[in-house]
DNA sequence: GTCTATACACCGATAGAC
DNA sequence: GTCTATCGGTGTATAGAC
């Protein structure tokens, strides 16, 4: 009876159509410049020009417009990740990803999105995960090139964690205004890149 | 005209009382618990069984209610802070601040609630300055204390940048349940910390 | 100091016409 | 595929009685 899969199932429209993806443009949109407060189905529909109950057409609920945005950026990221990781010094490409100020307003509000829906959390979770997974790929790779060198100093996965969440820290600060600090770690950070990946 | 100064200034209850720290302990429950999607005026006072109502008696509005809450929360972390820099070994201290799980969830909700409330924002930025401070200044007086020391290995407003920034990403990602590369990061950051700080 | 009453905007979601 | 109509719920905030 709670199951609503079984009876009065609402019509749905195609799953990636052009106005699917216009409405997950909209939505992505709004978490870039206003945050995850303002997502709801009026301020879509405004955003791309159609009424607000059309979104139901697409999307069962709001929720599972979130989980596909989410899926669907995240899918993009990864693909932009396997193809800057293949390069010849990841640990340096992985560092220009994690300062990238473009996208990480929008991780972060899909980060604190996953707080409050479940379907957005499991998605989070996995992208965080793989793309930690290809990160540390990379690098175990970039070892092997150059093999023998000195890679008792960190393990590759100690690594990206570092450089990703530095990373996070500046340019979530810098969003604020903040910049204390932030050039000596830069240089730090960067120093020790370079000694690791010449 | 649009001043809210001027005229018919609602009558407003003591800024101090009980009843008022009892709402702002009440935001800070829902905030830690919930999110801060969740931080109204009907949530607050069917928390600290009151009606809604009597919010705005105490704050002018709902912003006004996230900043006394932050200034609050902030002039404690503050005392707490200034405390625990003045042991001996202050990075290790800066580490176990860092990586304290409870109050980061309170604290990542704020910066969060700042990209939505300038008033906020100005308290979270002036938190982070000052907390940075602090700390390097905590640090400053560690390395003087045995002089000489090799203190060219790292600036030590790096040094406090590096371990807040990995401890919130660490203990972030642990409340979504990811613990992949979480031991390798923080053997890392440990023997680093007792190798500056014996 | 706390309550009742109340206004008004916005939200998610459904039903059904075109 | 898109629209109109519409519901019930929740949010901020104010006025005034007790």
């Amino acid at each position: 009876m709670t199951n609503s899969e079984t009876t009065s199932a609402r019509r749905m429209g195609p799953r990636g159509s052009p106005t699917w993806h216009l409405m997950l443009d909209g939505a992505e949109a709004i978490l870039r410049e206003e945050g995850y407060a303002e997502l709801t189905s009026r301020r879509v529909a405004e955003r791309v020009g159609i009424k607000q109950q059309l979104v139901y057409y697409y999307f069962k609920t709001m929720d599972d417009l979130m989980v596909e945005a989410f899926r669907r950026l995240s899918k993009r990221e990864l693909e932009r990740f396997e193809q800057a990781l293949a390069a010849e010094r990841p640990l340096h490409e992985i560092w220009g990803i994690a300062i990238n100020t473009n996208d990480a307003r929008l991780v972060s509000e899909f980060m604190a999105l996953a707080n409050r829906s479940e379907g957005v959390k499991a998605e989070v979770i996995a992208f965080i995960e793989q793309s930690r997974r290809l990160q540390v790929e990379a690098l175990n790779k970039a070892i092997e090139r150059k093999a023998g060198k000195s890679a008792a100093a960190l393990p590759p996965v100690a690594a990206t964690f570092l450089a990703t969440s530095v990373g996070l820290a500046l340019t979530r600060e810098a969003a604020l205004g903040i910049s204390m600090g932030h050039g000596e770690v830069a240089a730090v950070i960067e120093q020790f890149i370079s000694a690791l990946e010449p």
